[in-house]
DNA sequence: AATATAAATTGACATGAATCAATTGTTATT
DNA sequence: AATAACAATTGATTCATGTCAATTTATATT
């Protein structure tokens, strides 16, 4: 073995201690000690855009953690219909810890890296490490959150009001996570937020173009987007 | 004291033991000496219909457990628009362990019955016990997969699919907690079916009407409903 | 039982967002 | 640089559901 793969592997079994985005996602609340047995637990593994990481209804092994890069969660209806259920961002996890299917399909929005674990480890886990499961109980109850947030969205939001929540929505995920929250990229296409909002891509599109000669928003790119006037945006969600 | 006061609290005391809904209810994962101590750390407490539990935004002290009646939980906009965002029944749990607030109000819907916990405590308890814990967190997190499943009704289905959905789902929780699920009581109105659906009480009834005259769906009262063709319901949903 | 009040249904019409279609802008490939 | 393939925008029209209004049915009160 030379020196340099001793050092990557060197590098990977410490990964956990150097990871970036631990303060934001659910193993924060490990010890240095309890954290290298984590390393040692969970792999990391790549994904490129599109690509898919599992599919609705296949039986639920892992629970995955975002380390870089977007992910996109949805449910495909028989006849073709998408409903994107949520987009992740680094810090998130997803998948599953119970023994059942996944409720959704999991697929990368860019190039995309995250850390693998396998349900039945973490399972067992979680029994000697209550405050893990007390982490992750808070965690998904804050997903609760946010799922009964976008039900009131897409139960009853207009176009304008739900392309609004969803701006401001990633400019306050941005700001969570530390990041520069304006102006904001937007790694998905435009029919991605139309399947994440209800609505079909041309009316997400006439929207965009009404906040734009409004002057509220400004498009460096088409998804780069400057929010000029937030309060604006504000009072457009009632 | 008389005779029959203490015999009232013991039966008090001893209430969670003989508990009808807790086979159903997260706290089937405590052995018989945890339930007494259950007991101890949780009173009960009734409520009327259309009785307010908690408001929205109010800071969250409590965590609550039905144990008899239901409970329809909501967040309302600042023009008055309201969105249902679920409708519970015996054994689900709502409120909070976190102190924070909560993110919906909770309203009784006929005559209630609940389990009060404190928050502090309940999160002490959780340290102590990690099947409590754990048990939280899949029941949380089943929570999830259901508002998930939600976010696609109202995301992506038509007025009559959502509530072919709807009648099915009503009838599978009733088999899930072991009561009669043909023909189905719906304790709600045909508002607050409206509200849950992101529909208007017209439309609602007006579908209503639709599955009456196709001989799916058959009404012994308005708010009884007998389920004549099921396999034509569920081919309402794609 | 009669009256009042609330809940649910039905009809006529209006409208916001979907659909269909064409065009423009952007990114990748030769 | 030219071409192809894809992504986003804009316009014209349709349609599902909302809105407004009236009626019927169910529940509560005297």
């Amino acid at each position: 073995m030379s020196s340099d793969n001793a050092n990557n592997l060197e590098e990977y079994k410490n990964r956990c201690n150097i990871c970036k985005i631990r303060s934001y996602s659910f193993c924060r609340c490990l010890d240095d000690d309890k954290l290298q047995l984590f390393s040692d637990i969970s792999a990391e593994k790549s994904y490129q855009d599109k690509q898919n990481i599992f599919i609705q209804n296949d039986p639920a092994k892992h629970l995955y953690n975002i380390t870089e890069g977007n992910v996109k969660i949805y449910q495909l209806l028989d006849d073709g219909r998408i409903q994107i259920v949520g987009f992740l961002y680094p810090g998130d996890f997803f998948g599953s810890y119970r023994n059942n299917q996944y409720n959704y399909s999991a697929e990368a929005i860019g190039n995309l890296k995250i850390c693998v674990f396998d349900q039945k480890i973490l399972d067992k886990y979680l029994d000697e490490n209550p405050v893990l499961a007390k982490e992750l109980l808070h965690q998904t109850s804050f997903e609760l959150t946010l799922a009964q947030d976008r039900i009131t969205v897409l139960g009853k939001l207009n176009a304008g009001e739900r392309i609004a929540t969803f701006l401001l929505n990633i400019s306050e995920q941005r700001k969570r996570i530390g990041w520069q929250n304006n102006p904001i990229s937007l790694p998905m296409t435009r029919q991605d937020i139309a399947d994440y909002l209800g609505l079909t891509i041309e009316t997400v599109s006439r929207e965009f173009s009404n906040l734009k000669s409004s002057n509220i928003v400004k498009f460096m790119t088409s998804k780069q987007i400057y929010l000029t006037n937030p309060e604006a945006l504000q009072s457009y969600i009632v």
